[in-house]
DNA sequence: TCGGTTTACGAAATCGGTTTCGTTTCGAGT
DNA sequence: ACTCGAAACGAAACCGATTTCGTAAACCGA
């Protein structure tokens, strides 16, 4: 029986159209709607030439595409990538997400992304709504409180961890190289003369990327015989200082250099520094992490170890796809790829804040 | 026929059990699929307290999620919102996302998000897939250059423009109310003695939404019979300086208020008076759009006229609901909204930078 | 020329829910 | 007690693609 869709075709364009089904393009082309479904996911079953150009005109001329819905029932992709994120006011996760996103539309993927706000209890329902909505695979950048439960959805769908890993560590998981970052910058002070090095971070910020940062500081420093200790900042917010004045005073004139953990603590170093004058005290050397757009304004310029964003991204997709690709090539327990750890290389950007 | 599911599940949790089907669940509660389905959506046709009971206590058992594939093809609803954004590096738009997250999210719905990074072919390419992908609505941030398609796909399903409008206007649009805001920071500066204002903006930046700030900051001149001028920076990046250095001395000493249209501009004013010294030269007096965290720190305190970023998210989400579910309910042409534009009020954050 | 293999394609089952339509049951009104 | 309307529920069609299986034609070496 013809439908609606085959006269709303014979139509001028411009009436209200109906939606073509794979069937009326089947009937208009003269073939089966199986022959178009072959055209349309270019199939190892080859067609005529012939049969290939007469599809491609029907498609071409009537503007017909598939339904997602129709296609993700029956083949059970739905070519979508689950991004959870702890925080994306971090500019460093904005990016990462910009990231994501090319590297996903590059394979025709798109991105279903949740953002926890570092509430364990919205990632955990982040994760299973995307489930839910049928995601091929998840990227998770988790805030932590939620290992069991990454760790049964990566057991159930692919799953690849973003920067922040899971207790028992049987997932993916894609990271920058914090042990080379964190030498990178112990060295720039180092070169800068400064005799004694501190580690800012704070108390409520238990990540493990914290704690990496804090092994490998703390080894650099005994292998190259420096002095120095990781300073904790009282929580608080921006305001509170905490320690970090008494450090600060407590070593005034004597070369002192400074490494932010993170963006967050440099921004209240930065505070606190205001209090002292507007521009470095003598003698401190200063250096962050992740290369903000204020790194480049504050104190002429902060050096910098600059994670390599875009490259985390594409690693994190490919991994992810890999997965994928198993698991709908291969069938059930057959081949599990072993759980995987990748680090991406960062650079450090010289700026005039470790200057001589 | 009894399926693989129904037998797994009368085995202990633990073994690989195969995936609930609707069926099954009825099965094991005794009733027909419809009912479950109806339970699931809980629909007007309800039931007996004791058959939702037998129903949930199956499902809760079972731990069964319906497939949403499947689902989505029936209703031809997927309850996923496109977003698509210019630049998530802008930490107003970073935001903004995780405000419309959370408010999807409240309404059971989930993200689908591109990013155009300003490129408008990238934009046109990100419209097509999401609405192939199936999203019962649209949030743009556009980048320009695709009004047409833009104002195409809004005949075709819901959207709700973002900040920036389309030429022809009949699209939705949530925006701050940039003439107030910039009312409220000529207030300021004049309140702290500026005797001659000048509006910063880049020459690149041809938006709405630059035009509009632009034009209340002369309308707002006049009223108030002030001094004034809108100072187009040269492009180049942050180092190109242009007509700023020139302007700033030109008026040194007398009084000069800047206002940066947005925060990329800020930053290059930042980096420009760098060179003129560590703080504020006396007398001058500035302010900006947007309160990004480096506002707080820089100048020891930037007066800024901060928009309602979550406000704004749910106003958007809250906008797009509507069409969705007026063009679920109604049929065909039936009840059209009105295009419509929604103005959210921003605050002015006073800081030092305006203090007397 | 003939069996055998490939290639091109169609018919029909299938994915797993939702929705329509019809039937039965129940309670209220007279 | 009987009718009537609403409430509760089941049978079966349906959404629109993919996929399996089968068949006819084309090709191919002996």
């Amino acid at each position: 029986m013809p439908k609606m869709a085959q006269i709303a075709d014979n139509w001028e364009t411009g009436c209200v159209m109906a939606q073509m089904r794979i069937k009326d393009i089947a009937a208009e082309a003269g073939v089966s709607p199986a022959t178009v479904s072959r055209y349309l996911n270019n199939r190892p079953g080859q067609m005529t030439e012939e049969t290939r150009a007469r599809i491609a005109a029907v498609i071409e001329r009537t503007g017909y595409r598939p339904r997602a819905a129709a296609r993700n029932l029956r083949s059970s992709r739905t070519n979508l990538i689950g991004v959870i994120l702890a925080d994306i006011a971090n500019p460093f996760f904005s990016a990462m997400l910009e990231g994501l996103s090319a590297s996903a539309a590059a394979r025709g993927c798109s991105l279903m992304t949740a953002i926890s706000g570092n509430d364990p209890a919205k990632e955990a329902e982040s994760l299973t709504r995307l489930i839910d909505a049928g995601v091929d695979g998840l990227v998770v950048n988790t805030c932590g409180g939620n290992d069991e439960a990454i760790a049964a959805a990566a057991g159930r769908l692919p799953v690849v961890l973003l920067d922040r890993d899971v207790a028992d560590g049987g997932v993916d998981l894609v990271t920058s190289n914090n042990r080379e970052l964190v030498a990178g910058l112990v060295d720039e002070l180092a070169v800068a003369g400064s005799e004694r090095l501190c580690l800012l971070t704070e108390a409520s910020d238990d990540s493990p990327v914290r704690r990496e940062r804090a092994e490998a500081f703390a080894d650099e420093l005994s292998r190259r015989g420096l002095a120095g200790e990781v300073v904790t900042l009282a929580d608080g917010g921006a305001t509170g200082v905490g320690r970090l004045d008494e450090t600060i005073r407590g070593y005034a004139g004597k070369k002192l250099g400074l490494i932010a953990v993170n963006g967050l603590v440099f921004l209240r170093l930065t505070e606190a520094l205001a209090q002292l004058g507007p521009s470095l005290p003598a003698g401190l050397k200063i250096a962050t992490f992740d290369d903000y757009p204020w790194n480049h304004v504050l104190f002429g310029g902060v050096t910098t170890a600059a994670q390599d964003t875009l490259t985390i991204a594409e690693r994190v997709v490919e991994r992810l796809s890999e997965r994928i690709d198993v698991v709908t090539t291969t069938v059930g327990e057959a081949a599990k790829l072993a759980p995987k750890r990748i680090e991406v290389p960062g650079h450090i950007e010289h700026r005039a804040s470790t200057s001589r």
